[in-house]
RNA sequence: GGGCGCGUAGCUCAGUGGGAGAGCACUACGUUGACAUCGUAGGGGUCGCUGGUUCAAUCCCAGCCGCGCCCA
């Protein structure tokens, strides 16, 4: 077959996808002997679509799955979805809402069972978008974190933990989303600065109603939950009032004047009031001095019985403007400052939190942590950039106990029941339950399901079968690397790490390779609300995910986000033409088939230098991706495969494929197919599908598909440094020739002729031997050493030898001498910087001597190139 | 307030203790038998500012200015 003129991925893409994933290319398990590769996949929500972080995040999960697999590893990317408890409970929610149905209406057996319907026909929508990347997952172990297995590792993590002490029921204050109705966690809230104001409120004294101290406050209504007011004990202004009491202007109560550290001196009036019920801070203070824990609200953030008769029923900001309208009626009321205060918001719901006092249950983190803050310090597990580790412990070092219940109904059930006396039983089935309660007890089982991190944190072992000890588990934990974006080390990496110490008794992967957000050309984060989300699948639609792809890994440098712009991704699609086109030009010469090639025995110097340079190329991609720079891997097949391979190779092959030479033709056919065969195959990662294409396109029998082919062995391959130094020498030519060309104003097509004086030797012997190709690409004619005097002549310097181009009649003299007084002026200036670090006495006996000669060496061949530059000007005018 | 990071060509960004780079954009020329989604050539930067270390600083250190993110 030939390829088609253009290049159409829409054409090729989902062909191969279908191929490789039908013929089980992605499946592990099928290299007995080799080494395992695995990297579990960051869960997309089972509500998810593809967006362009997550095309981020698959592409260079994808690329050293390919990669690896390439180096004959035992891949395996392991693929699934996460539950997510709120966001798929919202979507079920809204589309009951629309049918004019309540879910506690419905009742919880009847929603649980609709969420299921709903993940069956419409979750999972991201994977076919997963395919059309060309993430190469090993669907045939695609998991879901509800599925049977997590039921069953989840109970028991719950009941092992509980058992261990390391999870327990606390009353404490949790943030509670007064919307969704359920504790979140610390991670699920936001604190965003808004526009808020400092009320400066006057409580009279118990002895002195006449008497006020003076209380600032950004959240009036909680007054009615006070239980003390705290001035610092160094305070002088109110030494003297610590220990008296206050009789508080709203509830009636008398409230002690206490001394604590957490009133700020500097901080509004220095005083400030204690609500331990409705502040984390608070709190502490409460417990420290042991004050009422007085709760004035209920789940809605509605005031409730605790409160004066008055306020009861108030939703909270309503009854803020009723506090504040009371205090102001009593003259109570000493200033209100506006001011930016920082407030806690859902990141869910968008609704304002309240930390809000109840029953949940707790995973002692801090214990869970230490194994895991080790494990990094001793580079058990290393993280890729490095700078993240010091987040990484600050974050684990300062941990809290995280609340893991939540009121929602889609998620894993707490296997927790009571009996009708309170008295709690953990267990994995309610059976063991009742057999731990006594025959006879009634047992009701815990409302809550647990937050959905408690089981992605599972993930790479619950994946392979735990709390079985299965063989997958034996082969593929622990796992290699997780690749992820930095914004969830908490949420998800931090956790895994903990799960896989205290239950694996191991780390869950060697390293993890945190990369940057996706931003919009801008620097903007992307939202729906700005309008400025791209979407990965139009990209694809138009460019092609190969295009798509190597522009992400090559915009991927360690710790910086990416700045995404069509034009990039245009770029990169366009580099995939070229090579098509260069693909091309070799199966219109013949270079379709390397087999039996060996490059060692080449004897053409050019086929030589690309071979050397081909192994150049695989050391650098190799290095690059072992070390997760992509952007320098990517930049270096890129530079290879245009700026080398195409732009230098192809040229320079075309005279030998297009003459007469048959041995050195069959050599250079076979050198261009070789060589094509290398960039394919280190392309591969980044562009699978147009690599793929190229592979197969040729008719050659191959022994495997591309995917299942083996990486360059850049150890195996020869160098030719002395082939390299020709070849160089002839681009210096090359180059020089038609840039003084251009520069002159010689017509582009025009051939002139060429003669070269103060050769050397080796010189002489190059330009006999390149003479065809020089003429060729430089457009010359008869190039001849010696025999001009350069009169009327451009003069171009190349190493000792001088290239002349007699050119009367032809160039532009003005634009000739110009040109020659700018080249003066540059060398000049070089002299003149050269042989001011010669003359420092510091340089000359600090340097290291291989500067110094470098340096000596280059002033030399400045000072040369200056007297030759004068004397073409000279004859010139 | 604490932490992390960034400031290099018009734009987006690499990079290094000793000769400033890429892609895109721009300019000129060009349809040479793979490719105009192309070729050849070119213009363009006090490497944020100020000090310090060093024989030598865009790179290391300190301070400052500007910007971003995370945490309180």
């Amino acid at each position: 077959m030939s390829l088609d003129k253009t290049y159409d991925p829409s054409g090729i893409e989902g062909k191969w996808y279908k191929h490789w994933e039908s013929s089980g290319a992605f499946r592990c398990g099928q290299r007995k002997g080799a080494e395992p590769y695995t990297i579990v996949i960051p869960l997309p929500n089972v509500t998810g679509s593809l967006h362009i972080g997550h095309a981020l995040n698959n592409t260079i999960q994808d690329a050293l799955i390919r990669f690896e697999r390439l180096r004959g590893k035992d891949a395996l990317w392991q693929v699934g979805l996460d539950h997510a408890g709120i966001a798929t409970q919202m979507v079920v929610e809204r589309q009951l809402d629309e049918e004019g149905v309540k879910r506690r209406d419905l009742g919880r057996e009847k929603f649980v069972e609709r969420v299921w319907r709903w993940k069956d026909q419409s979750g999972g929508l991201i994977f076919n978008q997963l395919r059309r990347l060309g993430a190469s997952c090993d669907w045939s172990r695609e998991r879901f974190t509800m599925d049977q297995g997590f039921v069953k590792a989840v109970r028991k993590k719950f009941v092992d933990l509980y058992n261990e002490g390391l999870i327990y029921k606390d009353k404490r204050l949790v943030n509670w989303d007064p919307k969704l109705l359920t504790a979140i966690s610390d991670l699920e809230v936001e604190q965003r600065e808004i526009d808020g104001f400092y009320w400066h409120l006057k409580y009279p004294l118990k002895d002195n109603p006449k008497k006020f101290i003076v209380v600032a406050t950004t959240r009036p209504e909680t007054m009615l939950g006070d239980a003390a007011v705290a001035v610092h004990p160094k305070d002088p202004r109110y030494k003297k009032l610590v220990g008296k009491m206050v009789a508080h202007p709203l509830t009636g109560r008398e409230i002690p004047i206490i001394a604590d550290q957490w009133a700020d001196p500097e901080q509004g009036s220095g005083a400030v009031k204690i609500t331990p019920a409705h502040d984390f801070n608070d709190f502490n203070v409460g417990k420290r001095h042991d004050l009422p824990m007085i709760n004035i609200l209920d789940q809605h953030g509605v005031i409730n019985q605790n409160a004066p008769k008055a306020y009861q029923g108030l939703d909270r900001f309503e009854a803020r403007k009723k506090v504040v309208a009371d205090l102001e009626a009593l003259g109570l009321v000493d200033k209100i400052e506006p001011k930016k205060i920082m407030a806690p918001f859902g990141d869910r719901s968008n609704v304002l939190i309240e930390p809000w006092l109840t029953d949940q249950w707790y995973v002692d983190a801090k214990t869970l942590a230490q194994p895991a803050i080790k494990a990094v310090e001793d580079g058990r597990t290393k993280i890729v950039p490095k700078t993240w580790e010091k987040t990484y412990f600050e974050w684990m070092r300062n941990i809290q106990p995280w609340c893991i219940s939540r009121q929602l109904w889609w998620g894993h059930r707490i296997p927790a029941w009571y009996a009708e006396d309170g008295t709690c039983f953990v267990a994995e089935t309610e059976k063991e339950a009742q057999a731990l309660a006594g025959k006879g007890v009634r047992l009701t089982r815990d409302e809550d399901v647990l937050d959905t991190w408690f089981s992605s944190a599972m993930w790479p072992f619950a994946t392979l079968g735990w709390p079985g000890e299965t063989a997958d588990l034996k082969r593929y934990y622990p796992g290699s690397v997780l690749v992820t974006g930095f914004d969830i080390l908490f949420f998800w990496v931090a956790r895994m790490m903990m799960d896989g110490l205290h239950i694996m008794k191991e780390v869950p992967f060697h390293t993890v390779y945190l990369h940057g957000l996706v931003r919009d050309e801008k620097g903007a984060k992307m939202s729906k609300a700005k309008g400025n989300v791209i979407n990965p699948l139009e990209f694809i639609d138009k460019y092609g995910a190969d295009a798509l792809r190597f522009t992400l890994a090559v915009m991927e440098t360690q710790g910086r986000d990416i700045k995404l712009s069509e034009s990039r991704v245009q770029g990169y699609r366009n580099f995939a033409t070229k090579l098509w086109n260069a693909a091309r030009f070799c199966e219109m010469n013949g270079a379709v088939d390397a087999a039996g090639f060996d490059p060692a025995g080449a004897k053409n110097t050019v086929n030589q230098w690309i071979i050397g340079e081909t192994k150049r190329c695989a050391e650098k991609v190799t290095k690059s991706l072992e070390a997760y720079r992509f952007n320098e891997a990517t930049g270096a097949i890129y530079r290879f495969t245009w700026g080398t391979f195409c732009d230098w190779y192809l040229e320079l092959s075309k005279p030998v494929l297009m003459g007469d030479d048959q041995a050195a033709k069959a050599e250079t056919q076979k050198t261009a197919a070789w060589v094509l065969d290398n960039i394919l195959t280190l392309l591969h990662p980044f562009m699978p599908f147009i690599t793929e294409e190229l592979w197969q396109a040729f008719g050659v029998k191959r022994k495997a598909d591309l995917i299942l082919s083996a990486w360059p062995d850049a150890a195996a391959m020869p160098s030719y440094e002395a082939a390299g130094a020709d070849i160089n020498w002839l681009i210096d030519v090359v180059t020089g020739i038609r840039s003084s060309r251009a520069e002159v104003n010689v017509p582009a097509g025009a051939r002139v002729p060429a003669y070269v004086t103060g050769a050397n030797q080796g010189t002489a012997a190059r330009l006999k031997a390149y003479r065809p190709l020089i003429e060729r690409l430089a457009r010359v004619e008869g190039l001849k050493v010696g025999g001009h005097s350069g009169e009327k002549a451009i003069q171009i310097l190349v190493g000792e030898a001088t290239f002349i181009l007699p050119l009367e009649g032809v160039i532009d003299i003005a634009a000739e001498q110009a040109r020659l007084e700018k080249a003066i002026a540059t060398a000049l200036r070089e002299i003149k910087a050269l042989e001011g670090r010669l003359k420092n006495k510091g340089f000359t006996a600090k340097a290291p001597e291989a500067v110094v000669l470098e340096t000596k060496e280059r002033l030399d061949a400045e000072l040369a190139a200056k007297e030759k530059l004068e004397a073409a000007l000279t004859r010139l005018s």
